[in-house]
DNA sequence: CTAAACTATTAACGCGTGTTAATAACGCGC
DNA sequence: GCGCGTTATTAACACGCGTTAATAGTTTAG
């Protein structure tokens, strides 16, 4: 048994005809005849050689990668911890399989966000990609807008051209804090899923606000603070809140994973959740539901937005336009038991 | 502007060379002296082109994708619930940034499984692989382990010949369960993990029987249920469990994750945690100890292990015998609060 | 002063496939 | 028997790069 690779040549060989033949066959090339012999003949020898095309050849024959990556801004360490993580791996893979493509992982650092977009554009190694949580901050990106290569945005960037699939930001948060408020609640904290510079963070912080103005309530910048994606900076956070000295009696957190901490640092200052602070989170990440006591948070459907972002890229890498350019994905209100009514 | 692509004949003609040279000091190739001047030249040139090599068409001619595959045998769904691939990902990547390498998600339908890795390997759009929770009934595995295709196991395969990168499951389990004898308790209840047809899965279940035994104490089939990776799994085996009438003042849930779902019903059956029913899980998930109560686990170092089993897969790339074939990563428990001693 | 040994560079081939333009075989009406 | 549209097939080029073997130029050893 030798180790030799099996090329289409073999193939043609054994069936006794040309490379061009087999090619056309295993392709299904339209335009082209064949006799339904001869394609039995190219069909049977290459199961016979167990012929399997060389991907890189046909991607460099072809000039498409068959790839798609999807590209993340964020450290390896937060890429550990992202809870959503695998609901979007999971979503991409589901339209991605159906399209006989392959999931990319990228990584781009910080400091290289400016020229890393475009190499990786540029070489080639995937035909299109989805960009996760971008930053306002990113110069790449703007470079990125210049060139042609389809590109989608799971969330939203001022501005820019993309297309792109999110949520209504400021509409969920103001949900999340419309339902506080209509449990009696007025001194109401907010607690962020991301530094400011990450669209979403100040979309929700907006949406926080607004709930409070239609309230009638003037918004408190000293009951505002920034967590950093994990639970540790929502616990850090929390500390900060409790001790500032300022009164509430519910915390918005903009991202379940945060609220995680959050509830750690309430629970360690003797608070109880809900009798002594409500809390209402937002992502409804898998144990939202199972957490003690069962988070009232904000759904969002990661599934879903990845694989409408993954659509709207394979409409794009065929050349269809697609329907809409930047798509919303609902999101609702789900109560559970971290939130109850104010006590007067 | 035209958009045509810049190749490394455009920067062997703008530096006044040939494209070999270029290629030379692009890839800083060894046994091959070139004047520091031209060097300069080319290195110039190349900057002011914005020129970037096409990955596609390296990996051709080197016959090296520059990419490795993490191929999970799990449906999108389950995929989307993995509390662990987060930390997989982020510990694979930064092995393989340093190493300028690329991550491919690959998965593999069950349906497929007997040819699907030798395809993966035969079309060469990695160079290596890396296998997440093999199941013992895997026959594409027997066959991949014939071919020459770089591999690393995370987890264990009995009687394979594969590396791989474990924890001592049996060990870790006893670990757990010995932890509850010591608070007194001696009706212990064990949800598994996964099917047994998951290798970890009844391996588990061994080192649990062996902490009873050695304890002086006949395991019970009947306090044995086999969940299956989601807390949805967990929830119904615990309803199975409650509704068969077994007695029992503990539960060793081998996935923290399913855990999640087993104490939604012991609160739904009106248990407390730990008043009435101590808890230890396995894996130490991110949230385990942000759930309340934080929950008493065995620490499993998700990310090192994913860091390690990426260095194997690097040696092996770069030809080296890797020092251990099989590598087993320490697991500790983690006392939190959802264990307490036995009422007597 | 010639042979040998190095330095700097390149022409040319190979990687395995997709695809165009051309060829060969074949039936058809006249 | 001759042109002509199909049908079936293939030779040949393109994709962009890595790499070997060979070619000039230049220094060193004998």
């Amino acid at each position: 048994m030798t180790k030799k690779r099996v090329t289409s040549q073999d193939v043609a060989n054994l069936a006794g005809v040309s490379r061009t033949t087999v090619s056309f066959v295993l392709n299904d090339a339209k335009g082209f005849s064949i006799s339904p012999e001869t394609r039995q003949k190219v069909v049977s020898a290459a199961e016979s050689l167990n012929y399997v095309p060389d991907a890189t050849a046909q991607a460099l024959a072809s000039r498409r990668a068959k790839a798609i990556g999807l590209v993340m801004t964020r450290s390896p360490h937060h890429i550990a911890t992202d809870a959503f993580l695998p609901q979007i791996i999971g979503g991409l893979m589901e339209v991605i399989k159906d399209n006989k493509l392959r999931l990319l992982i990228e990584y781009v650092e910080v400091e290289h966000q400016d020229r890393a977009y475009l190499e990786l554009a540029r070489a080639k190694h995937i035909d299109g990609m989805i960009l996760l949580t971008p930053r306002l901050d990113d110069a790449g990106l703007k470079k990125l807008e210049q060139v042609d290569i389809p590109t989608v945005l799971m969330g939203h960037l001022e501005g820019s051209n993309f297309y792109s699939v999110d949520v209504d930001n400021k509409l969920a948060a103001q949900q999340g804090v419309q339902h506080l408020l209509e449990l009696g609640h007025t001194q109401i904290a907010c607690i962020t899923n991301a530094p400011p510079s990450y669209a979403a963070s100040p979309d929700r912080v907006t949406g926080y606000k607004n709930a409070l103005i239609a309230a009638g309530i003037t918004p408190h910048e000293d009951l505002i603070r920034y967590a950093d994606f994990d639970p540790e900076s929502g616990y850090i956070q929390t500390k900060s809140l409790l001790e500032s000295g300022n009164n509430f009696t519910a915390i918005f957190v903009a991202s379940d994973n945060v609220a995680m901490g959050v509830k750690a640092a309430l629970r360690e200052a003797g608070l109880r959740i809900p009798e002594d602070i409500s809390l209402v989170g937002f992502d409804d990440i898998p144990w939202a539901q199972y957490a003690d006591p069962p988070l009232t948070t904000v759904h969002l459907q990661a599934e879903e937005m990845a694989r409408r972002a993954c659509l709207v890229l394979m409409d794009l890498l065929q050349g269809k336009e697609p329907k809409v350019k930047q798509q919303i994905i609902e999101t609702h209100l789900v109560v559970r038991k971290s939130s109850r009514k104010l006590w007067l």
